[in-house]
DNA sequence: GATGAATGAGAATTCATTCAT
DNA sequence: TATGAATGAATTCTCATTCAT
């Protein structure tokens, strides 16, 4: 056996994390395949022995990053100890221990990632966490702390906002107007589900730690 | 050989046009520039005359299109004998007299643009756009129809979420989702803005004759 | 009529100065059509309209400079009044009145121009010049101060050293290189041509106060 | 492994080889490299896996071609059994035993090349040979042979004059003209070496020879 | 004399994908 | 499993030249 031979599990994850980072550096168009092997030090072959095209490889990057989220975010959700406004706060805040991998969710979800992984990786996240978060809602509807009347729909507008507009990827806000417009969205996320203000506020004192460690 | 020659700016325009509409069709990264010109009828050194490079004609599209909506929002909020209430319907319903060129706001805003022409527009829009919606939150406020702690950052929220996420473009919602979606919209703006509830009714009553028609 | 005709040939002339500079300063092949007639700010048919083709203008530099140079050379050369020493002498120096537009002899000769022009001037330079030289050479054997059989070959042979080694735009050689090759020059010509040695020290010296100057 | 390697380093000659062969008859600006694949019956891939530009053919020639010629001329100049005389007119006649692929260093040497092949080519020649000449000449000094006071500028100006006027490519001599300025050379290397009349006299019977083969 | 819009045949380069070994 | 040479369609961009006005 080849000491270059790894398993099968293993060079696959391996081809998406190489890839997953340079397309995060150069973009996906920007990122040859040649560019992929060349950092693992493989052969062309090996690449489409694991994967049939370029675009086979996003898509297993992008189920790999939203299975980790949607895993840690479903635990949450599904907890039945927990009350919505807690579940809310350890989501919004991603004070949970997370795996190296998921890192914090605020995190992946801010994660300032290129457009063309960028597109795919949002989409794919509103869409597949709104189901969950809306659950929580509505858990939280019943629970009197929220009052929304179209939990689903809510969810996915505040969850587009949040994802687009305060992704370093897209605009390009300096560490105040993120803060100015994560204060904003605090409240706007409070009035939208019908929270008491200041429900949310750690949002933004956490925030506020992490800006003045970097 | 012979040369249907056009005045200048009219060619220009034929060409934003032309591949403003093949893009939308196909794509920016799948329109080849024969494409537009084999659209047009006119060899590829015209093309090279007008415009320098393919990227040179996104940014001449999006400054175009964005021109147009800044132009007619920035009528209506430099309009001195409209209250703020009048001024928000006004553009959030595009009932005003539109240009045929414009046609009507909200129609510019969800736009079905693909995805690479999408994405410098949308970051574009809200960038240009919020500033002048937040005076008119700001005149809204003074005014007692409106109560929003930050303005420019709510707006801004707001112009995200409903760019991306009611964009045709992105996500793939059938016509009732789109209806759902705007509902939800309606409260979220309503309760961001601190505005009396069924204050923007309309967006919707609006929207479901549209949708009828086609 | 006449003023027409002079007015004619002065845009030609404007034409072949831009286009000179132009190709000096990117090279012909690196200088459209479009860069000269943009520097002189007409349209391309004017261009046109003096010049058929790319090539026509290059040949008409070529044309115009090596006149230039000739007409000087061959005046010295044919001044029956001088000896061949002293032609020689100040043909290599180009201590001579010049025109403003004829510069220095050996100023025109080592002129650093790129390659595509180059070529072109430097082998008619050799060309045309050599005989002019050539009968400076046969005066001075008769004079007995040179002493050469073969007066036109070791002519070209010199006046190629010359042009292609010192000529600045081939080898990239500093000042000091250049003055030493210089020297060796000044020993090689004199003993080619069978002269005293120091016979043309004056290039030297010339040239050393000529560097100190810049 | 070494199988494909020798292949892959074929596979490289050869395209160099058809370039060469092209960029001679046709000339470097006149030679897609459509034409190079075409004459070679590959893909254009294959072209760009090889070379990663069209300039980058041009230097591997380059390199290719002067490192045969270096080779052979530095075996020479380094045998410390021969005098220097042994040495030049080694060098100069080429009647050394040559690879096949060197042939006759001046036929290398003389080789008529286009234009912007020949740039390049001729400057490195000048460049890369004049030094390992220059040792050749200071062994002559010392062994009284030769009297020449800078024995590199010398040199540099002597292979200057002799690959630029005298190759082929440049001035399209016949070949009594050629063969006149080769005997007023053969004078004038003497000389400018300080060597003996007539110690290089062979140059010109050999070349009387070879012309009347062709 | 002068204009400048239009032309279109190239040219270089990229890169995802295949396949024999 | 792994290799890497070979592929070739696709694409952007250049620019000398023409010609109707």
């Amino acid at each position: 056996m080849q000491s270059t031979t790894k398993k099968t599990e293993e060079r696959r994850l391996e081809i998406i994390k190489t890839a997953e980072k340079l397309f995060k550096e150069n973009g996906y168009r920007n990122t040859p395949i040649d560019a992929i092997i060349k950092e693992m030090g493989v052969a062309k072959g090996t690449y489409y022995y694991y994967f049939k095209s370029k675009e086979d490889v996003l898509a297993a990057i992008v189920e790999y990053q939203l299975n980790l989220i949607v895993q840690t975010v479903e635990q949450i959700a599904n907890d039945t100890s927990l009350d919505a406004l807690t579940k809310m706060r350890l989501l919004l805040s991603g004070s949970h221990i997370g795996d190296e991998d998921t890192g914090e969710i605020v995190e992946q979800l801010h994660l300032p990632v290129n457009r063309e992984l960028h597109e795919v990786t949002n989409i794919q996240t509103v869409l597949r966490l709104s189901p969950i978060f809306a659950k929580i809602v509505e858990q939280g509807n019943r629970e009197n702390v929220f009052n929304t009347r179209y939990p689903l729909e809510t969810i996915q507008f505040l969850l587009t906002g949040g994802q687009f507009l305060l992704d370093g990827g897209l605009f390009n806000f300096s560490k105040q107007e993120i803060i100015d417009r994560r204060l904003a969205m605090q409240e706007i996320v409070e009035k939208a589900l019908g929270a008491e203000p200041r429900t949310f506020d750690f949002m933004n004192n956490k925030l506020f730690e992490e800006e003045n460690n970097e």
